[in-house]
DNA sequence: CTGCAACTTTGCAGACTCTGCAAGATCTCG
DNA sequence: CGAGATCTTGCAGAGTCTGCAAAGTTGCAG
């Protein structure tokens, strides 16, 4: 692929202002105590631009990156890469697991994000419906892997929701104890637990 | 308790009603093509009105039901209830299967709504939200019986989202054969994977 | 370095969601 | 029956989000 031009970049860097800008405005103050326009004069662009790169509010405080599409198919990749010899859930929460380095990476940032999140949940309502749309090609790599059928097979939709779950679990115990705990330390944690099949702990 | 009275059962039938005209006109039409006055003209109340019920119009389509809240403390209450002797996740599992009933029960009613929700992720998102004002008890009740802590240890929370996993992918499944495998029947499947840490299927 | 095509930003008008408030209607209970 | 509580409603207004067309930028071929 050709080097990205002035103008890909430029939107870019939009996005990521508009981006950082309601993380800010909205951290401080709350989600319904700040507007688009407040978000827009932020940024330095108009409101009629804000929604030419998020379709609602919520978006500009989930979508960290303008790449979220890209990200996911990158995923998928090295799920499919996962070496043979792996059960298709080992295999997809070593995959998850590589993707939480971008999240350490950007701790303050994510953490912040959490912390938004935790206080409105109609932002992880938000969250949620934003990564349905990689749902399907997701629930078909694993099918793949798996041996099991999109269609017709529980198995891989299943294994989805629970490594959501394990996921979801795992960033919001990281957010609550503000960054203390390592993440991956708490992630392998929940995914064990989960591997196991939820034993009573003693 | 009180025989409710003649205000308390019109409550309960005005959100019904609206609820009902809600799932009808969006199910023949679509979410963006139904507005709140609509919804309130089909169910002969003014818009203002709609809002008294409902904060949200996603709300209509998702809140069958006037007495939410108190369901999920029977739900808590039968959780806890749970013969001794049982883990908590087969516990909680089995208290979860028991309000599957309620949906058999509506059917259709809930078929339909579950297909408006696939349709539109932005209900699911709702949906999950509309959960979150339970979460927190449902938590505490799983940690109790776990003889965990619901702050420090992971266990509880994770308990909740893979059954919330577990639920979800029955139902979504159960929708999409149009209810034609029985509901019961594709939830005890995914919950007997769940509980066996999710082995590929051979 | 010019000029055109493609793309982005912006302002504006307008539909729609949702809230606060106060008046009027309806229910409860003594 | 009558006072008080509760529910409904209309209205004004803030805010979200979309479509459209004008104006500004960028990419690229000549």
């Amino acid at each position: 692929m050709p080097p990205p031009g002035l103008r890909e970049r430029k939107k870019l860097e939009t996005h990521r202002t508009i981006a950082l800008a309601a993380l800010r405005l909205i951290d401080e103050r709350g989600l319904d105590q700040v507007t688009v326009d407040d978000i827009a004069a932020e940024a330095g662009v108009s409101a009629r631009t804000f929604f030419n790169y998020f379709a609602v509010k919520e978006d500009a405080v989930l979508l960290a990156y303008a790449d979220h599409a890209e990200r996911a198919e990158q995923t998928i990749a090295r799920f499919v890469a996962q070496p043979d010899g792996i059960d298709a859930f080992p295999a997809f929460i070593a995959t998850v697991r590589e993707d939480l380095a971008d999240i350490e990476r950007d701790r303050d940032e994510w953490l912040t994000r959490l912390r938004i999140i935790h206080g409105d949940p109609s932002l992880l309502i938000r969250a949620t419906v934003l990564n349905s749309g990689s749902r399907d090609p997701m629930v078909a790599a694993i099918a793949q892997r798996s041996g099991t059928d999109a269609e017709n097979d529980l198995f891989p939709s299943l294994l989805l929701a629970v490594a959501g779950g394990v996921l979801n679990t795992s960033l919001s115990r990281w957010a609550a104890r503000n960054g203390a705990q390592p993440l991956l330390e708490i992630f392998d944690e929940a995914a064990a637990a989960a591997a196991a099949g939820l034993p009573d702990p003693r």
